[in-house]
RNA sequence: AGGCACGUAGCUCAGGGGGAGAGCGCUACCCUGACACGGUAGAGGUCACGAGUUCAAAUCUCGUCGUGCCUACCA
């Protein structure tokens, strides 16, 4: 026998290149288009292009990659949709500052050339996630990998905006839009980020135009008055009535501006008197829509004043402010400044303050779209898992207001829509048109505007698959199965997609939706480059393993909370990545010549620890299929690593050691009897648990297991191609759970007092267990080896109830007494001490339950059985009292005789 | 401002109306022929606080405090 088949540690990273390497060249990842298998898809949340793997990234793509092994396992046709996402703005970004480098930019070398460079880039570097994915152990159809500007996926943009178009659904127009003076683009509303800033709330006085006083109004943005063309008050405001057409003079420009009168305006807030900048604010421009007013703009599109903020002209925005202020100052127009704590929009990009700017977009008109997707969720088309996130999907989506899909990039897919220059006619077409409808004019110029990145990303689960084209991977995997997300894109991109789907596919997009916590540093912080506290994955996967930290990801992906990792978590779990590593190195070392389809199963006599931890086993396959369902991660995860542990390290491998090893055992009368070597049902069982363990664990950890598996005797081929252990009614047996129980605890009580009372490792001792139920007695007789083995005892003897053998530390499990003999070491204070906390601890017990049973209120209206319960626990409870408090007496008095006497004590 | 989560052992967290759990850390003893990335035993908790519902509350309800997050057009 062999013991070098497995080497002593784990060493993770050979063993990951060789099997990824082999699952590749296999092609195991592969999804059949046409297939009799269940189908089971998901598409990957395409990560940017110019990404590099996160945290967010591994604990994301770690949930899908073990739905899809688990599903595989269980026969389904899974199809694991891969790619990425072309990212507009920040990868132009990232072309841009290359481009800087050189002393160039994107401006000196034009749309075209520009493009050029950006696909260049991409080739050159945006494949870097897709290998880190792998790294991963991630299992995608890597065959079918997409990209959000790949030829197929533009095409399905194209029909979706000439769509949406045709149907009155995509719309242009002037608008407040939220503009990135650095980006030079728009932005919709869920790319602007909000955060309180504290700036102040100025007090500005506008002299009436009669000369008779003025109004006062309140504005956080002194720099837009430039801009005002009217001041609004409220109409049932009496402090205001006498106003009533009149006109004020503008400071600073003096320019002649009406005085309105308009309900939005808030009496409370302020002097009640609102300034109105229709082109630098969103209520401002409605109200002026309102009124007809003009819409001055006075900061240009760089942040900068423009030539009609006077002599403020060329000024940044916030400079002008300063200015503008000190200027009202000098002119005694200034009232007041109060400290003004208010929530600023920022770019999502680069953090710059977004701007409110007038100019024209093109909108998608998502009231309808949104209501479809709400009704799916209702209806439970479309399930959100945890729940809780229903309600905030609800939320949204009933609020949900127009979305700005222009962007002023070059990076992306350019808006379909041509103006003519001869008479202005718009032509939204899927080809460039040659000549105009209206006009029959041929100088047609495209709009220069790029989509919003999302807006492809929400085609992403049908363009993928072949949308327009009506595909056989579509009949086959579309509505996917599950998206698994976080919820900081649900709203951008997952109630996006629902509206998509069911508007062009009339299907929701997924049947489950799965959104998953975000993962936090140890302090719970949010990782973020800037603050420092990223761990990198690829390191976490050279320092431990891929397993170990995929481990770690998937036990605490509890629902509904935040994963707060640290390095040593995973180290904690590498350490359990070893144990099963080295339970496998043991069995292996006994299975060496193991023929498993020559030891037939009829010929098989389970021992109890064959069908216990056959038993358990089995209840640990319910366990583990029922987390998968239920996307519990952490549960599965879990009841396997407690299993492999503790159930299988801990008592199996222990238990089945003397068999294996054909050691020989001391019987009752002291003679040595021989184990018969017939331990052939013992490595039969031995094989199949750690074989099912191995499939059982293979979603969650996929290299070692693979390793292990292919050592493993009797296997064949990928454990990938393995079936997914099944519950099996037969091995379920409640007596051997039973039976292990009762050895467990008086091996337990054995153990006990030895760490007690501080007797050595490695010193044998005698035990007794006096039990007046018969059928106890018989058990333990019969299975008296693992007690004598586990508790490393010399001899165990099992009588009725009766004398106390001399020199003993005691304790009791059921209606079982222990003797432990500790002649010559025993410690009768030490002892005293042990057997008082013992007994206190039940008092304690039985004070809980006494107060429950002289209940009167208990007894008659709580079910029988749990009334039942309580007594015979209290019983259970006196008795063991009376047994310890027994002891506790003859222990006292022999400490007493034996004050005098220098006891020795073991330390 | 509104909404949603969350306050359980020193730390990180499971659990979720009738016996307070895990991992890590800690203490003691052990290199026993798979594993010291190990073994055995142990210490440690008014389950944030206050009320209510109930025979019974860590668990359900309400309130308070604290901590996060999300959504908001009141300048």
């Amino acid at each position: 026998m062999s013991s070098h088949l497995l080497r002593k540690g784990y060493e993770s990273g050979e063993v990951e290149r060789r099997w990824y390497a082999y699952w590749e060249k296999e092609g195991l990842f592969a999804a059949e288009d046409v297939s009799d298998k269940k189908p089971f898809s998901i598409v990957i949340p395409p990560p940017n292009v110019t990404g590099v793997l996160h945290m967010g990234h591994a604990h994301n793509n770690t949930l899908q990659d073990i739905l899809c092994r688990y599903r595989r396992m269980r026969g389904d046709n899974v199809l694991w949709m891969p790619g990425t996402d072309h990212a507009g703005i920040a990868t132009q970004n990232v072309v841009e500052k290359v481009l800087a480098k050189e002393g160039k930019d994107r401006h000196s070398l034009g749309r075209e050339e520009f493009i050029k460079r950006v696909w260049q880039w991409r080739e050159e570097y945006g494949g870097l996630i897709i290998k880190q994915l792998k790294r991963l152990g991630a299992s995608c159809d890597w065959d079918r990998e997409r990209f959000t500007m790949d030829e197929g996926l533009s095409e399905a943009v194209r029909t979706v905006f000439v769509q949406l178009y045709q149907q009155g659904l995509i719309y242009r127009g002037h608008y407040i839009i939220n503009w990135c003076p650095r980006c030079q683009t728009a932005l919709s509303d869920l790319e602007v980020e909000h955060e309180d800033h504290n700036g102040h709330l100025y007090y500005v006085r506008y002299p009436l135009e009669d000369g008779k006083g003025g109004i006062i109004v309140a504005t956080t943005r002194p720099e837009t008055m430039l801009g005002d063309t009217a001041v609004a008050v409220n109409p049932n405001d009496e402090r205001y009535q006498a106003l009533k057409g009149k006109a004020v003079i503008l400071p600073l420009m003096n320019r002649r501006i009406p005085i309105i009168f308009d309900e939005y305006v808030d009496m409370k807030f302020g002097t009640g008197a609102l300034k109105i900048t229709p082109a630098h604010d969103p209520h401002d421009f409605d109200i002026g829509q309102r009124h007809d007013l003009d819409a001055i703009k006075v900061i240009g599109s760089d942040g900068r004043m423009n030539e009609q903020a006077g002599r403020f002209q060329g000024k940044d925005r916030f400079e002008c402010r300063e200015a503008v202020v000190e200027a009202l100052r000098e002119e005694g127009l200034l009232e007041k400044v109060e400290p003004y704590q208010h929530s600023v929009g920022h770019c999502y990009r680069c953090r710059t303050t977004v701007e409110p700017y007038l100019s024209q977009q093109w909108f998608v008109k998502v009231k309808p779209l949104a209501e479809k997707a709400i009704a799916a969720v209702q209806t439970g088309a479309t399930r959100i898992i945890p729940d809780t996130w229903t309600k905030t999907y609800f939320e949204w989506m009933n609020n949900i207001k127009d979305w700005c899909i222009s962007r002023q990039i070059w990076w992306g897919h350019r808006i379909p829509a041509w103006t003519c220059e001869t008479c202005g006619e718009l032509i939204v077409a899927m080809e460039p048109p040659t000549a105009c409808p209206a006009c029959k004019g041929s100088t047609l110029v495209q709009e220069t505007d790029v989509l919003d990145t999302w807006f492809s990303s929400a085609l992403w689960p049908f363009s993928t698959m072949g949308w327009p084209d009506d595909t056989q991977t579509l009949k086959t995997f579309y509505p996917t199965s599950v998206l698994v997300t976080g919820f900081d894109i649900l709203f951008f991109w997952v109630a996006r997609m629902m509206m998509m789907g069911l508007h062009f596919m009339k299907e929701v997009p997924f049947r489950d939706v799965y959104i998953h916590a975000l993962v936090r540093d140890a302090d719970g912080k949010k990782m973020s480059k800037s603050k420092g506290n990223v761990i990198d994955p690829l390191y976490v996967i050279d320092a431990f393993g891929a397993d170990a930290f995929r481990f770690t990801l998937a036990a605490l992906a509890a629902q509904g909370r935040d994963i707060k990792l640290s390095e040593d978590r995973i180290e904690g779990y590498r350490h359990f990545i070893n144990k099963l590593w080295n339970a496998a190195r043991f069995s292996l070392m006994h299975l060496s010549d193991f023929q498993p389809d020559v030891s037939t199963q009829d010929a098989r006599q389970l021992s109890l620890a064959d069908r216990w931890i056959l038993s358990r086993l089995n209840g640990v396959v319910e366990m583990v299929t029922k987390g998968l369902d239920e996307y519990k991660f952490n549960e599965a995860a879990m009841t396997l690593y407690q299993f492999v542990w503790h159930e299988f390290c801990d008592w199996y491998l222990e238990i089945i050691k003397p068999v294996l090893y054909g050691s020989t055992v001391s019987s009752r009368d002291g003679s040595e009897v021989s184990k018969p070597a017939h331990n052939e049902t013992t490595r039969f069982v031995l094989w199949s648990v750690l074989n099912e363990v191995l499939r059982l664990l293979h979603p969650f950890i996929p290299f070692v297991t693979e390793e292990i598996w292919n050592k493993l005797p009797g296997t064949e081929g990928s454990i990938m191609k393995a079936e997914f252990p099944a519950v099996t009614q037969e091995r379920h047996d409640p007596e051997a759970e039973a039976i292990m129980n009762l050895l467990m605890g008086i091996t337990g009580g054995i153990r006990n007092i030895r760490g007690e009372m501080n007797v050595p490792p490695s010193m044998r001792v005698t035990a007794t267990v006096q039990s007046a139920d018969r059928e106890a007695r018989e058990i333990l007789e019969a299975h008296q080896d693992i007690v004598i083995n586990l508790a490393r005892l010399e001899t165990l003897n099992v009588t009725p109830p009766g004398k106390r053998p001399p020199s003993c530390a005691t304790s009791v499990f059921g209606n079982s007494t222990i003797f432990v003999s500790l002649k010559d070491i025993i410690d009768f204070k030490a002892e005293q001490a042990r057997l008082n906390k013992e007994i206190g601890k039940i008092i304690k017990e039985l004070e809980g339950v006494g107060k429950k049973l002289s209940n009167e209120d208990f007894l008659t209206k709580a079910p029988q059985a749990v009334v039942e319960g309580v007594r015979a626990k209290q019983e259970r409870l006196v008795e063991k009292k009376n047994k310890l408090e027994g002891q506790l007496r003859t222990v006292s008095q022999l400490a007493g005789e034996l004050e005098w006497t220098k006891v020795p004590r073991m330390n």
